[in-house]
DNA sequence: TACTAAATGAAAAAGATTTTCAATTAGCAC
DNA sequence: GTGCTAATTGAAAATCTTTTTCATTTAGTA
């Protein structure tokens, strides 16, 4: 399940925005995509409907839609930001490489237990969470030359 | 239980890495902090010892650090990027309030299960991990009239 | 002590992101 | 529909962060 564009538009409006043809835009790039986008990613795809879009503008509306958590804003290896469409009933970990920037979603963890507990022992009304797991995908892995793990 | 500038030392050296005064003041800012710190702020910490040192040494140096395995580079919110020292046999969690930035630490998980199966299945050498809850603090829970969330 | 490759710092370059500001436009009242 | 107003837009400039370049210095070793 995704949001979809009307469910997308009403919260805009409800956030007091207004629906502009830029945004519309900006919004269907990234419901149409199931990667991570960066926001010039995003800049270029939009642009191939809306060559007159500028930069600033995604920066904009993906503040927005991320503030109105539509969209969960990712950080990654290298530069680093990038955004995809929230998909509301699920969760959304990341598994990062830590050389190549590559990610990997998964959606299951069995964090209910410690959710629980932590929000009996500190009163915390608990929202959400992230949880995001780096390492080296094999690619990379294979790369290195040394695996010193000083930890072994 | 930390990495000591003894065993870290020893790690750069394996690598074929120069120990330099300027790296043993990195070193140690790290060593010394159990928060995440960015580039800029070790830059911050360093100087107050040794005036001199540029920020491109900090850059050099974590980076090396990093490819050793004996930091842990992270992504998170703003700009951008922050680095900790690992301590391989704790982790370090965050509990945020939303509201207010408190942030409560919790060091136990039980993502061991997780790790190994999410590893087996992607072949990923995992090193390491974020978690994160948010939600609001007992205070600002009172405080709040509001809790729209379109999810719901 | 001298040698050499590695490391350093400064400056410049390259990117990413934010701010500023004048011009345009969506949403609303009429 | 027309006009109004605050929000939005795009361009340019300003800020940051990160990387590259290059001449100089230095750690580690013979």
């Amino acid at each position: 399940m995704v949001y979809t564009e009307k469910r997308i538009e009403h919260a805009l409006r409800q956030g007091g925005y207004k629906i502009t043809p830029q945004r519309r835009t900006i919004i269907n790039a990234v419901i149409n995509s199931h990667e991570h986008l960066t926001p010039a990613e995003i800049h270029g795809r939009v642009r191939r409907e809306n060559p007159g879009i500028g930069l600033v503008t995604i920066y904009r509306t993906l503040e927005i839609l991320a503030s109105l958590n539509l969209i969960c804003e990712m950080h990654a290896g290298g530069n680093c930001r990038s955004y995809l469409m929230r998909r509301p009933l699920e969760h959304h970990h990341h598994l990062i490489c830590s050389d190549c920037g590559t990610v990997i979603d998964f959606t299951d963890c069995n964090l209910g237990e410690l959710e629980r507990r932590l929000s009996k022992e500190t009163s915390f009304k608990i929202s959400g969470h992230l949880l995001e797991f780096v390492g080296q995908c094999r690619k990379c892995r294979g790369k290195t030359l040394v695996g010193q793990d000083i930890n072994a």
